[in-house]
DNA sequence: TATTTGAATTATGAATTCATAATTCGGTCA
DNA sequence: TGACCGAATTATGAATTCATAATTCAAATA
């Protein structure tokens, strides 16, 4: 038995955190919808004090606003907030990559190999779930070989606002081939060490996907 | 008179937030002291409650250290922890050149030209205060002209960080002369807006920075 | 009928209270 | 004298209470 770790159960107000980001994230709590204190302290079986030490931490991530006097809200995710986080989610990547090449084990190495095949499968089977998840699979293994935990944890505030964005997932038939073709290429650079060019690949890559995006919710805003 | 604006005032929390992380940035507040939350709030003049919110939202910028039971300190600056914010704050910055080179008006060139003169002849003159300032001030201009919200606020939230790391102050000549000989670069790549230039440049000169503070630390140890 | 007014209700911001964990300090025993 | 134990004190985590701002809704007015 453990006996080494002093035991310390997480406060009430960071797992609200985490509850409440997951919740945002996921889009169970709808951009742009109110946060009822009351109701949801019911649900969640906690008083207000610590449902509302929860809320100024989200705000302080931009995953909630706090509107004086009115509560709180789901922040809303606007096409000129995305257009400001992907070259900074970008940025980070580029380093995470720099980074890997030095860093990373040959098992990390070999992961990422692993799931980019798995990816090119999901590609090849049209299996858009399995994709994305492959996808961040990959995205989130860089972040961990790049061994920096300044980096990981501003990646993961920034991807948790951008990750929000669910139009995403309209992505087009030739974004899809292309963004399959590009992760071929960080694969290749990464087992050849490369930071610079894998650094770059990934900067690239990441904008391409905001690209993407743009081009997508453009269409959609012209079919609605 | 203004009647356009509704008029909000600040709730306390936030302003706890800005008046304690100034006191922490500015070594008011020691790192690894203990923050007395009772003292602290017949100081300030406020309750318990908008005070533990404020420490939650510093501990999630890494500012203090929540202990569960024990209470908040204030958190120590470590080698380990430069050594991996410095990389970030470098890429952030890359990016704020490639963006600012885009972007920034003439008038913002321009004002960056006005203080990295002042910054030539604070050097001149061997004033590390008033050079300390002009440095400052030109790095949040090139924020500022790069005009990215979402990368300005990860900046600030990093920098207050690094800030603590006073001993930076104790650097070499050798590294003086050299980073003023790098600002008049960045100005010259600024001007010609050359953004790959500007960016790698920016990079490399706070990674620079980070190198001569781990000098000076080395030393400094060893003095000790 | 549409608009406005204002009392009643509800929700929020902040202070206070309460339960419990940590610390302090005085006494005991080796 | 010095290490150890336990009661008293203090500080923290969380719930509750209180004051005030916002919202709702019915009645009054045009």
């Amino acid at each position: 038995m453990n006996i080494s770790t002093p035991l310390t159960r997480p406060s009430l107000h960071e797992e609200l955190v985490d509850r409440l980001r997951e919740a945002i994230v996921d889009g169970t709590m709808e951009p742009g919808s109110k946060v009822p204190e009351k109701s949801l302290c019911e649900t969640l079986g906690v008083s207000r004090t610590p449902l509302r030490e929860a809320l100024k931490v989200l705000a302080n991530e931009g995953l909630v606003v706090l509107e004086p006097n009115r509560g709180a809200r789901v922040a809303t995710v606007t096409m000129e907030e995305l257009e400001a986080t992907f070259p900074v989610i970008a940025a980070l990547e580029r380093l995470a990559g720099e980074l890997a090449c030095d860093k990373a084990t040959d098992a990390q190495i070999a992961h990422i190999r692993v799931r980019t095949e798995a990816m090119v499968r999901h590609h090849a089977d049209a299996d858009r779930s399995a994709y994305f998840k492959a996808n961040q699979d990959i995205h989130d293994a860089l972040m961990e070989a790049a061994d920096n935990p300044v980096l990981s944890q501003n990646y993961r505030v920034l991807s948790s606002r951008a990750k929000r964005a669910r139009f995403l997932a309209n992505i087009s038939q030739d974004r899809w081939d292309q963004a399959v073709r590009e992760h071929q290429e960080l694969l290749a650079a990464l087992e050849a060490r490369d930071g610079v060019r894998l650094g770059g690949l990934l900067q690239t890559h990441i904008l391409n996907k905001f690209a993407a995006l743009q081009a997508s919710a453009e269409g959609s805003s012209h079919e609605a």
